[in-house]
DNA sequence: ATATAGGGTAAGATAATATTTACCTGGATA
DNA sequence: TATCCAGGTAAATATTATCTTACCCTATAT
């Protein structure tokens, strides 16, 4: 059992959020630093932190930490990384094993 | 404009869920009834009510109305109708050019 | 001293979703 | 009469998501 599910909603509900599909497509040609993103979104900063936290968790963002040496500031800049999600008839059908419980590891 | 990143929220969202990923999942490969879902998934009636019509709304799932003229009962059989949704590189493109802007109708 | 830049955290308000129980319609059946 | 079936609705509650203000730390520049 994977939990396919389980691990698609969490996905989705990711990608289900206007901020968090706009720093995806903003950070997907080149990298992006945190203020950048800030000004062209018009949020708040912890709000903006979140949004990412969350899609580095997931994989679908990545970042490059850059040390001043000079300013003594260590600053990130976040890129996209494509997975290219998709829910397609394959997909379904995976789920629909998995609510059927086909492939459950029978009792040791 | 078009409103990319609206629409593509709204049908993420609706994905985004386990119930309804359950649904498309179980209506597949043949119609389901009302009654048939619901012992599956294990949820009251207005709820599945609420997520089918959800599904509907955005044309991800269809109904065929069956009339049994012997009972005098209408009942319902819905059937999943797949569109492919699919998060990739040129979704981001597109949803990266409404943000930029480009493409705005000029004032008139 | 104060402001700025960078990266945070914590607490709390508000808004949106998900879900339940209770109820209504109409006809068939025990 | 009471119960079941089908398809609903209404209202209340519970759980999440989203977002803001107010802070903390470090270092540079004014």
């Amino acid at each position: 059992m994977e939990e396919i599910i389980g691990r698609t909603v969490e996905v989705l509900k990711a990608l289900a959020n206007p901020v968090r599909l706009s720093i995806l497509a903003l950070c997907l040609k080149h990298e992006r630093s945190s203020r950048e993103l800030r000004e062209i979104l018009g949020i708040s900063k912890p709000l903006l932190i979140a949004h990412l936290r969350r899609l580095v968790a997931l994989g679908l963002l990545e970042y490059r930490v850059d040390f001043d040496e000079r300013r003594m500031i260590v600053k990130k800049y976040y890129r996209t990384r494509i997975k290219e999600i998709c829910v397609d008839r394959g997909l379904l059908e995976e789920i629909a094993r998995e609510i059927a419980g086909v492939g459950e590891e029978p009792s040791p």
